[in-house]
DNA sequence: GCATTTTATGTTAGCGTTAACATTAGAGGG
DNA sequence: CCCTCTAATGTTAACGCTAACATAAAATGC
């Protein structure tokens, strides 16, 4: 037998008719969607060296490699993930799920989290509403789709999304509070203790009524954690519990100018307020230099998850800082980290807080 | 014979060992990840019917519906896409790249699209970094992945990115600027028409020396066209270019706060400003408010992207508004038609824009 | 120099689903 | 009462890739 190579094969017939969307242009132009069949044809070696070439390149012959990727240049071959997952049964999807898409606040996390993942991993990303079941419902999807790691912001969740993500069995981060008891992984701050700390900066401030308003409750554990790190700290220092100057506001600029005039109209003799979450602070400032209120001297404004905007407006708002981007980067290395089997150090991570005092109170 | 169905047949041997991680808990649990033919056995029928159940139940027996659903709900079965995706040689994944996840701009249309996808389709995010290359290598990424459409919010882009989604023959819609020339499809508004426009509201207004502050022009066709829309106004307006009250800042608000001090140091003439893209003009106003200059009066200000903010400084911005999330939407629905197979009507479809005088022009 | 290991590649079978075709039982028609 | 037609379900063979095992040739050891 000589040293010649097989003869080129060609395509095989397809007998399923869906094979190929037939258009005219594929057949003009050649060959669309090339497989590795077709790339391992032209480079005269198996598939399964093809396979090898990118996935392994170390154990595959220098001289080889290099014929494999002139074949794969020449086709244009892109490599059929969806095969390759079903072949070897693991996928390099992560999914997030965050409470809004609008909302900055995510946004930061989210960056850390596809910062960190890096080129390997690409980011299936849905948005729940604030909805437990909307969430439930992302979650099928991506335990569908078959993620290889999820990312969940909220940290309430219907007893079926705990379910599924459990007997899945694939690593999972919550970020947007730090729970006692995740269903696998989280990575955070304490609200509770963030709120807390503000309160009792505001109380050493010296201020005597001090308003408190966030955002709805009801399905938002970061919201009433805050809450009760704020009727916590007031506790300790045995301060009187007001609920009337106790509001949950809508959300936006509006919303946190919507609840200063409140306050101020129902109590005059606050005063501070502690706005905490979305723009709830911002709103509240702009409200008070539009009205003439003299911040801090006729009211101080605290507020949360500090950003540039806060540190900009006249006065410069006092705020907590969240480490969001790092919370991001944290959860997606913490998956990485599990998806490589490297045993896990710590399944909660508390990346703390930092209160940043400003002019305003 | 008998109408006894066929006996259980059981799981069949698994001869790869890659099979399932066995651990503990799946021996204890019971079945871990249950398949499309555990199901079919426990509702006895085979496992192509289940197949009809999920997909197309009108022409599966309401009985047989039923007992398959009871089966499903037993076993806590979840559909595997990567294997029905595979088979059927379509996916349910639309891919949508932004230059940044941090920007809320982008946000906006990133719902828009997730919304109008609703649960039918997963949505994979990545970001380009305002860099061509790796809007490339997130292309590649997505048609490895094999997504059944992409949105690009970029408008530029690398030959090669071109032409893998032209020869992947999926469609794609470019969201960010309305382009003559798609590689499919675009939506999206005419960003040179809008500069144009602001240019010439601020000159009717009777503003005479209009200075123009963008964000850097490499790269980023949406700026490059505002310049080019700016300087088209003036020159219909038979205006003076000034290539000294021209300038690219940094982004943020403090890239607007220092583009004005910039100005205002070198041209102290200058009566107007309009700072285009991201938060320059917020930044800009605010400075000007701190350093005590008078709006409109010493400085008129005028910004794009209207948002919430830009309507509640003091005073409010004179600024355009931009239908991001309309854009989302309907980009969403273009694909989806063409998913569908729906002869597309038109491939550019403008969404057009909306200027906003307000107090500070 | 021959057994043993190493290196490079090939072969086979299957991942879990679905398209296409096959089959079966019952309904309708004359 | 036989024939055709429809409705419901089953069977088979891919989809494009990779794990595991198999093989062949080259390198190594004693």
């Amino acid at each position: 037998m000589s040293t010649i190579g097989n003869s080129q094969k060609g395509r095989k017939r397809r007998p399923r008719s869906h094979a190929r969307p037939s258009a005219a242009a594929a057949a003009l132009q050649g060959l669309r969607g090339a497989r590795m069949t077709d790339v391992a044809n032209l480079a005269k070696v198996s598939a399964m060296t093809v396979s090898r070439a990118l996935r392994h390149p170390a154990i595959v012959d220098p001289e080889t490699l290099k014929r494999i990727h002139g074949a794969i240049e020449a086709t244009g071959y892109l490599p059929n993930r969806i095969a390759g997952s079903l072949a070897s049964q693991r996928s390099n999807i992560v999914g997030l799920i965050v409470p809004s898409l609008r909302n900055s606040l995510f946004a930061e996390t989210v960056k850390g989290v596809a910062d960190t993942l890096g080129d390997a991993y690409d980011l299936l990303i849905a948005d729940s509403g604030y909805v437990l079941d909307r969430e439930e419902a992302a979650v099928a999807a991506f335990l569908s789709q078959r993620v290889c790691g999820i990312v969940l912001h909220n940290t309430k969740h219907t007893p079926r999304t705990r379910r599924m993500i459990q007997s899945a069995a694939i690593p999972c981060v919550e970020t947007g509070n730090l729970v006692r008891c995740p269903i696998d992984m989280a990575a955070s701050f304490s609200n509770h203790k963030a709120a807390y700390d503000m309160t009792a900066y505001l109380i050493g401030k010296g201020y005597k009524r001090i308003a408190f308003v966030s955002l709805p409750l009801d399905d938002n554990d970061r919201a009433r954690e805050r809450q009760s790190g704020y009727l916590g700290a007031l506790k300790a220092h045995r301060r009187a519990i007001d609920r009337n100057i106790i509001l949950e506001s809508a959300p936006g600029l509006r919303g946190g100018a919507e609840a200063l005039i409140e306050l101020m109209k129902k109590r005059p003799r606050i005063d501070a307020v502690f706005l905490t979450g979305d723009v709830l602070a911002t709103g509240a400032l702009l409200e008070a230099n539009r009205k003439g209120w003299r911040v801090p001297d006729d009211i101080a404004i605290a507020g949360s998850d500090d950003n540039e905007l806060q540190e900009y407006v006249s006065p410069p708002l006092t705020s907590v800082r969240f480490p969001r981007y790092d919370i991001g980067c944290t959860a997606a290395s913490m998956l990485l980290k599990r998806i490589d089997g490297v045993p896990s150090a710590e399944r909660v991570v508390d990346l703390g807080f930092q209160i940043i005092p400003r002019a305003s109170t």
